[in-house]
Formats: structure tokens, C-alpha cells, sequence
DNA sequence: TATTTAGCGCTACATTCCGTACCGGAAAAT
DNA sequence: ATTTTCCGGTACGGAATGTAGCGCTAAATA
């Protein structure tokens, strides 16, 4: 699903760039062609709309899972680790800003998704119930969501793992 | 801080269905001229800038403290019980998204503090500590939030409360 | 009452971007 | 050797942008 040429690859990345420069918006035809220099006939054939710009954005970076050892609580904290990490990497942080408005609900939720995945695996590996799991995740990773999306300040590293304690000593 | 006149209060009216239709990507001076019948002109006058146009959404729906008895379980749940109105009603959650782009830092912090004051408010005239107050509030509303913007889906409020027993029993 | 001021509508203009279509060349696959 | 794929260039009508200027009306002021 990655880009197929060179010049799709030449294109997303100055599209990354746009995106943590300006925002979203940003993402226009025009704004790739005068950043690339690749024509503007080009960009409408690869991503015939803005949308499809953000759903390469996506399909470029995708998302595993941690290094689980099968415990819960260690597994617990790897994936809480790891998306801490992909959240200071601002790409993230952005993408999941982008994808904030109201056009892009069906991408949201695909990515949104895609990082609350490995959570729900371990715990469901782990035996936890649907509803248990539920909150679970919300209590872990909301708080680290609302930093990077809302705040704008480094995610609570610190916070999660101590909700990750709770979460399993509560099990 | 309100709309002067009245042309103001029919373009704002206008701008906020087309943010819940559409996105704040609509909010602009051509579709609030045709949406509203007043000059697009006068639209440049009152706002040079789309920013301005949610500047002024936000100041005309203000948000108020909920109903204390200066208990702080009480006043925990009742600030959440508030907020969960709040995001149900769809314009709070869709001035969230909206705010959620780049461009709009500044607003959205204003905006995301006024909405997490209250809460700040109650553990601070509790004697709750700062750093256990960010927590706190961190783990009451952080799910709220979440599920408003990313998850489109109803806020769990039954699951707030039961954050809100655990901070409360917890101090 | 006369006069200033504020707010709004209308028109015009240059500029920019949009989305689409079409053509031609170069390179790679067949 | 010939087809296919990919890309650049040009052109086009249409729409929205941001700015400027003019005139009207109603309200505030003298």
C-alpha cells in the first residue's frame, strides 16, 4: 500500500512536512506542486482529492505492535512506552490532528483504531472482559491522547504507567 | 464580549449550523454571505479572518460552573454530569474538533482550560495538590473528551463517575 | 433641528486556486 | 519493436479570495 514510484514518495514527504508546518489545510494540490516542484497534473492523478493525501499519510507510516514478553502488566507498559514515543514524534500527533474535522470521520476512526488496537489485544489475550477492557484503555490512553491532541505538551509518560498499576492491580 | 448588532448574532447562528454540518472548513466568507443574505462585505468587516469566526463562537456560548455544595465528591460529579451535557450537545464537541487544527492553537487552549477550570477549581478548593489535581483531572475527563473527538460516539459518563469514586476515595 | 458618525449593501477589480481535459515525450515493460 | 505506464506542460471555465471605493440609512451627537 506504500507509494508505488518515486515521485509519490518525493510528494508524502513534503506533504508531512506541510502537515506539521501549517496544518491540514495546507494539504492542497497547489501548496504540493510549489513544494516539490512535481506537476500539478501529477498530484491530482495520485490523490484526486485532499482526503487522499491523509490516507497515504497514513498507509506510508503503519503502526506494530510492541515487544510483548505474554505478561500483562509488561506488555501493558511496552505499549504504553511505544505511543508515548510515536507521540512526541510529532507526525503522529499531527496526523491525528488532521484527522480531527469533521470531513475525515471513516479515516479517524481507521487510525484511531489502529493505535488503540494493540492495547485491546493484550488485555484480551490476558482474559479481561470487553467492558473491563473498555476502560481499561480509556483510562490509559485518553490521558495521553488529550496531551497530544488538546495540549500540545508532552505526553504524561509517568501518568500511564502508574494507571497501567491500577489497571492491573484492579484485575 | 458578545455580538454588537444584529447582523452579528444572524451570521454566528449561521456559522455554527455550518460547523455542525460541514466542518470548520465551511466557515467561510462566501458561504456565511450565502447562508445568511448579509453582504460579504460586511462578513470581512466583522471577521478579516476565519480564526475570528470561531473566536466569536466561542464568546458567545460561555461556560459556567455547575451547581456545588462545596462537598467535593458532590461537586466532582456534578461537574462531570455538566461536561457530559456539554459534549452530547453537539455544538461544544464540534467547536472542539473544529479547534483541533493546527492553525487554531491559541484558541483551543483557551478553550480546552475553560472547559477543564471547573474541575481544576473543585480539588483546588479541596486542598488537593497540584500534581495529584492534573492527575485527577486527567483520568475524570480525559475519556470524556476522547470519545467526544476522536470516537464520535456518546460520552461515558457512568464510567467518569466511577473515576470520580476512585480520585474522591483515593485522597 | 442640523450634523456627524457608524453600520451595511453593492460593485468592481486583480489574483489565486480549483478541477478537468488534452497532448506529447520518455522510460520501462511486453 | 511496440505497447503501456508515468509524468510534465498547457489551456480552460469557474469560483473564491482579499481589497477598495461609493452611497444609503439610521442612530448618536451637537
Amino acid at each position: 500500500m506504500g507509494p508505488a514510484t518515486e515521485t509519490a514518495t518525493v510528494v508524502l514527504t513534503a506533504a508531512l512536512d506541510l502537515l506539521l508546518a501549517e496544518g491540514a489545510a495546507a494539504l492542497t494540490p497547489q501548496r504540493l506542486h510549489a513544494a516539490t516542484g512535481v506537476s500539478r497534473s501529477t498530484v491530482y492523478r495520485h490523490w484526486p482529492s485532499p482526503h487522499d493525501v491523509l490516507a497515504s499519510l497514513i498507509d506510508v507510516a503503519p503502526l506494530g505492535p510492541a515487544d510483548r514478553n505474554g505478561e500483562l502488566a509488561h506488555d501493558l507498559h511496552a505499549e504504553v512506552d511505544l505511543l508515548c514515543d510515536r507521540l512526541r514524534d510529532r507526525p503522529v500527533a499531527a496526523l491525528l490532528q488532521a484527522l480531527t474535522a469533521a470531513a475525515a470521520v471513516e479515516l479517524r476512526h481507521r487510525y484511531v483504531g489502529d493505535l488503540l488496537a494493540p492495547f485491546h489485544d493484550v488485555l484480551r489475550a490476558a482474559g479481561v472482559t470487553t467492558a473491563q477492557r473498555e476502560d481499561a484503555v480509556a483510562v490509559i490512553v485518553s490521558p495521553l491522547l488529550v496531551d497530544a491532541l488538546l495540549l500540545d505538551r508532552p505526553t504524561a509518560r509517568t501518568r500511564a504507567h502508574r494507571a497501567v498499576d491500577d489497571v492491573t492491580a484492579r484485575i
